[in-house]
DNA sequence: TTGACTATTGACAATTTGCACATAGTGTGG
DNA sequence: CCACACTATGTGCAAATTGTCAATAGTCAA
């Protein structure tokens, strides 16, 4: 499981952004350092499934001209769902690491 | 990311076991269901590299002969190291929904 | 006009995962 | 004794995901 597809709901909750930016942006959620085209292919498949919708942008621009991305309605209840389903997660590793911490402190089993 | 080779690497560590009760005891950490391929595929990379050695067990069984895995110490290393791994991936998932909830406590952006 | 940076995309390889099925032993009921 | 359910492991292939490389193209400054 990555994370990437909530983090770029997350962000593009704030508002509208390009692709390049959110790219940029990612590094603060620990997804720096991707390569570009993993984060654009997940914007298309994103728009694919209808949780958001792109325009282009040909103006105020340092390069080409760049998508814009803007959130749906969809893409918000999109943006729940994984909300949710990162607190299971989060539930699952809290269990696997409580159970590996209260079994080394009974100091049984291999390798203490 | 699965928490598979974690999960069976800490079942491993409370003492040696078969393939098929591992696969039945994955239930209890939200990994029921899996397909068995899964678990006995998992099971033999993790010998390949090192971490469980297996040996087989043909008496006491209800069924044909079954492999015993065990623990090796470089796979107690491995489970250490799983352990760092999942606090970190913790520590994101904590981070992403931080984020999101504070962003929604402010009441800024798109849909609220 | 060359090179650095912005910006997006397509194609393909490599890896991971899921699934269907094969094999085989043990124990039970009719 | 034989069909069936359950235990137990394994193989092979398809599907999905992920990673990598290179192509394209515009802007800006030296």
């Amino acid at each position: 499981m990555r994370f990437l597809e909530p983090t770029l709901l997350l962000l593009l909750h704030y508002g509208p952004a390009h692709g390049y930016t959110l790219l940029e942006r990612l590094g603060e959620f620990g997804l720096g350092g991707l390569n570009p085209s993993v984060v654009y292919r997940a914007l298309r498949d994103m728009e694919g499934r209808g949780w958001v919708t792109s325009t282009w942008d040909t103006e105020q621009t340092q390069g080409p001209p760049r998508r814009v991305y803007h959130l749906t309605a969809l893409g918000n209840e999109a943006l729940g769902l994984w909300t949710q389903d990162l607190q299971e997660t989060r539930r699952l590793i809290d269990h696997v690491l409580g159970a590996y911490s209260r079994h080394m402190e009974e100091g049984k089993g291999e390798y203490h």
